[in-house]
RNA sequence: GCUGGGGUACUCAAGCGGCCAACGAGGGCUGACUGUAAAUCAGCUGGCCUUGUGCCUACGGGGGUUCGAAUCCCUCCCCCAGCA
């Protein structure tokens, strides 16, 4: 029997209340790959995620703000949560430096260095127009070198908070309080819980609007992730909403929302979809391009309602789609993906 | 008909006496992907099984040389180019 914990039943922003708990469809670049915005908003999505890190090199937040800002350049009209590059700290750990200023990233692209500080990180997000900041972060990995600077990573990533708060007030002093966007603060810590705890307790200190969890998902087992979202769910602040950070798989999705989370993103659902994998009733996961599915008549999931199903796409036809590589089965099957995880979000409200 | 080039696995294509069941690419099959360096990446892809420094069958067909042939020789069949 799963303990219930307080909870929020919505989060404001200057864009709109949005239920939760939710889930963001990742846009990195500013789209959901594959979709459109009607499409992705079709498919029960609220909010949006879009990368700092990203946009920042191409083409540019100067030049998304000149178009009217990100919302009037990719044509979502809901809320947008942009992550801070604090991920790139770890994804792209093989060309970046980290110094306590900030951290330097070797863009693969021109050669050039970059560096990105929390500073940086904040004034990006406020040009992109964003509607949800995330605080830059430092986050570690599992490797045995990363393991040994979790405890260095967790200090910085605070003290890198207590300047994004600083600059974000700073950017946002002039503006009314019913449309200056949301800060979020990240915690860290590993699989360390005296560092989790430490961590959740410093953000929840702070002026944030809402607190993410970060650096799971990372490589730890299953159980791992869950051992830790067990401990931290007695410790949250009642008043503000949880985020759980890349997590996207369905199991995990539910054990996260019985464990007081509220907001997730995670680029399963479209990358999944765009490789053909779509997740059916039961959180089973299809592979579309397997042989078995070459004469299926039938839809992805016959309990499902989204535009894919219901318009009758057949596996067979994804399977055929799959093996000519015509982008359009990964967006179908992307549509049904994040409908899947909507439809998770709905059931619990 | 003559001269030259060529026929290699599902396809294209390397190899030109032993390290070859045969490079590479495509295709096929399977798998991975959790704040997107990802429409990407990895493995397998002649048959059989007791999965092995294992056995069989294989580089157009047949024959030969050799301890050993996809590789050399003879012959036949087919394709391509040029000339008659």
């Amino acid at each position: 029997m799963p303990k219930t914990y307080k909870r929020r039943f919505f989060l404001n922003t200057r864009r709109g209340k949005v239920l939760t708990p939710f889930f963001m469809p990742v846009a990195t670049r500013g789209a959901v790959k594959g979709l459109n915005p009607a499409q992705v908003k079709t498919a029960g999505s609220q909010v949006l995620l879009a990368n700092t890190y990203h946009l920042h090199i191409q083409p540019g937040e100067k030049v998304i703000k000149k178009l009217g800002g990100l919302h009037n350049f990719s044509r979502w009209e809901g809320p947008i949560l942009t992550d801070s590059g604090g991920f790139q700290v770890f994804s792209l750990a093989k060309i970046r430096k980290i110094t306590d200023d900030g951290v330097y990233f070797k863009n693969l692209a021109s050669g050039k260095e970059i560096l990105i500080t929390p500073e940086k990180s904040m004034q990006i997000q406020f040009d992109l127009g964003s509607d949800i900041i995330m605080a830059f972060d430092d986050l570690t990995g599992l490797s045995l070198t990363e393991r040994k600077r979790t405890e260095e990573a967790v200090e910085r990533t605070h003290r890198w908070l207590v300047r994004c708060i600083k600059e974000f007030k700073r950017l946002t002093k002039d503006i009314k309080q019913s449309e200056r966007p949301l800060l979020f603060g990240i915690l860290q810590g590993g699989l360390d819980k005296k560092l989790r705890r430490k961590s959740l307790e410093f953000v929840q200190s702070q002026e944030v609007d809402g607190v993410a969890i970060g650096g799971l998902a990372v490589g730890e087992t299953r159980r791992d992730m869950y051992d830790m979202l067990e401990f931290l769910a007695p410790m949250y602040d009642p008043k503000r909403v949880r985020y759980l950070m890349g997590i996207g798989e369905p199991k995990d999705m539910r054990f996260s929302i019985e464990h007081g989370i509220d907001m997730f993103d995670c680029v399963l659902p479209t990358r999944g979809g765009r490789h053909g994998s779509a997740w059916i009733t039961g959180d089973k996961k299809l592979n579309l391009e397997n042989s078995i599915f070459g004469k299926d008549p039938g839809p992805i999931d016959k309990k499902c309602d989204c535009y894919t199903c219901k318009t009758g796409y057949s596996r067979a036809l994804f399977r055929h789609l799959f093996k000519v590589g015509d982008p359009l089965a990964g967006s179908l099957a992307s549509i049904h993906n994040l409908r899947y995880l909507s439809r998770i979000c709905e059931d619990y409200r």
